[in-house]
DNA sequence: GTTGTAATTGATAATCATTTTCAAATATTT
DNA sequence: AAATATTTGAAAATGATTATCAATTACAAC
């Protein structure tokens, strides 16, 4: 899966002229190691602890690229922070955030997916992409 | 109907101790007068129209005021600008986003909210919000 | 109505995340 | 190794939002 994701990413990179450089594999490497929806500023941190050399800047640009190439994706949950999720191939997730501690559970269902594209279709609309998003208190919080 | 979000609001004002000012109440009137989804940028630069002393601070606090007071909602459609939106009592809908044109849609579907419920129990989460929003083409931009 | 007090206003500055700029460094092609 | 185009990191720019503060205004008490 790692791998499949590193052969994406080349993919890309070469398709677009672009060059494979130590930073892009770098930040590769550790934004596959890592858990779903970090922000780019915890990214950053964390990247910064093992790689002091790295700039912020190219961290923002190589996650960019990551999600141009389709093996991430750019999600926002309202706190003014862009999160960066992994993207599976063939798979879709929702998302149910807890506002007190943050937690964030994923989960799918087919039968929404399902009304959703007869919504869209009774006004003509094409559906490219959707946003669901539960707020409140994980089972954790709510005591 | 608008005649109840004026209560509301004056309600809400006077139960904070707040004042009743010359400018709550020209952003009130033209806010309610407004389609639905103006971002912050759009109420002040029509408002500025007719009312050219009013301050961008006083538009964004007002706002803010609304929103609180449970009149308006902030929403994001991830285009960088938070819009306020009117709010209905006991009522809920969702949004079709056109990404080309901008245009948006509202709908309701009781079956979905049933089932993010269903969804939110077995995860043990209380919900306390929701955002689902569709992206995509309107039927005027799939020409 | 006048006064006292606290909230409000408008202009401006501060903040915060994101994005751009640019000279120096690096990767790839020749 | 040289030529060329991309990339990097630091810093500055941007854009939206939020805070600051002196002057103004609303309102309750007199």
């Amino acid at each position: 899966m790692k791998r499949a994701k590193k052969k994406t990413f080349s993919d890309f990179i070469a398709q677009k002229g672009l060059k494979s450089t130590r930073q892009r594999d770098i930040i590769l490497d550790f934004f596959l190691s890592t858990s779903e929806h970090m922000s780019l500023e915890e990214l950053y941190l964390k990247l910064r602890a093992k790689h002091p050399a790295i700039g912020y800047a190219t961290v923002y640009r190589t996650l960019k690229l990551f999600a141009e190439s389709g093996i991430a994706r750019e999600i926002q949950f309202g706190d003014g922070q862009t999160r960066y999720e992994h993207v599976t191939e063939g798979e879709h997730h929702d998302h149910l955030v807890c506002t007190r501690c943050g937690a964030i559970a994923e989960f799918e269902n087919a039968t929404i997916e399902k009304l959703q594209d007869e919504i869209a279709d009774s006004y003509g609309f094409l559906i490219k992409t959707h946003k669901l998003e539960l707020y409140g208190l994980c089972a954790k919080c709510r005591k």
